[in-house]
DNA sequence: CCGAAAAGCTTGCATCTGCAAGCAATTCGG
DNA sequence: CCGAATTGCTTGCAGATGCAAGCTTTTCGG
């Protein structure tokens, strides 16, 4: 019996891993940003205050807190994001999005977008993309790091 | 208006790291691998002859040379993989897959396959996957490295 | 109120990865 | 047939990442 479950595992890694490297190509070259460093401004795009402790990003992007410190620095350095301290707790370190940030990030989202409409290119009706949209957003709802 | 293409590709990209994240935890404790050594070697698997030069692995695998040079030294020494030479071209280094690869590949195909059952839970139908399968697949067709 | 435990962040070390350079073998052009 | 370009592979170097350890601050238990 063919497994169509392992199957679409599979086939999820592979595509995620082809589209993956077509966007870093891009983006790179475009914005001189990695994928996961527009994630990063992302997620900071759609959290109050536009704001978040460096644990709770590292949730959000799904990796370490030792991964979020290394990638805000040079971040900071470019003007993208700044460090904000809190006065009720001094161990939290905000990372903050700026407005040059918020810039940098519609950019980036721009080329997201052309970059994802050429992917589904014309061979692919508005229904099947909602289709798959929906059937990943099920595949791993509740989990932590959802971009809106 | 909502970018219903935009929402799939971050979804997809999403999706495919919780997912990975899952499978390289279980695949480090139970088989000792990587989730990419594993595509390694099932790569090989589907391969004629169950062998591949490594420029065309890495192909498959949508990685470099030099990595695949790194990813077989290893698993060489734990006897999952053998060098061979062609006679016709010298410049040729297959990488072979040997008995224990095979038989350590049916085992991770079954933690994979365990695994891929648990992310479909209960919640889905068989035609829902069928159809996120048909879907990924179309999304990458033609792309090097599926797996069957 | 005090000491222990926990939480947030950073840093040292190890691993993985890609690019560019280098080497050996093959193929191509004339 | 010969030199140039190409191909396959490996290696040096740099960047990205995770884990474990360490530091500071906060919270918890009695």
């Amino acid at each position: 019996m063919t497994d169509k479950t392992l199957n679409s595992i599979l086939r999820l890694l592979h595509a995620s891993n082809v589209i993956e490297a077509r966007l870093a190509a891009e983006f790179a070259s475009v914005h001189g940003l990695s994928v996961n460093e527009a994630f990063l401004l992302m997620q900071l795009e759609q959290a109050p205050l536009q704001r978040l402790p460096r644990v709770e990003l590292a949730k959000r992007l799904l990796t370490s807190a030792s991964t979020v410190t290394r990638m805000a620095a040079p971040m900071e350095k470019l003007g993208l994001v700044t460090r904000q301290s809190d006065s009720r707790d001094a161990r939290l370190a905000f990372v903050v999005l700026t407005d040059a940030g918020a810039t940098k990030i519609e950019e980036a989202r721009a080329t997201l977008s052309k970059q994802a409409a050429n992917a589904f290119k014309d061979r692919w009706t508005a229904e099947e993309i909602g289709q798959l949209s929906d059937l990943l957003g099920r595949l791993v709802a509740g989990a932590p790091g959802e971009l809106a």
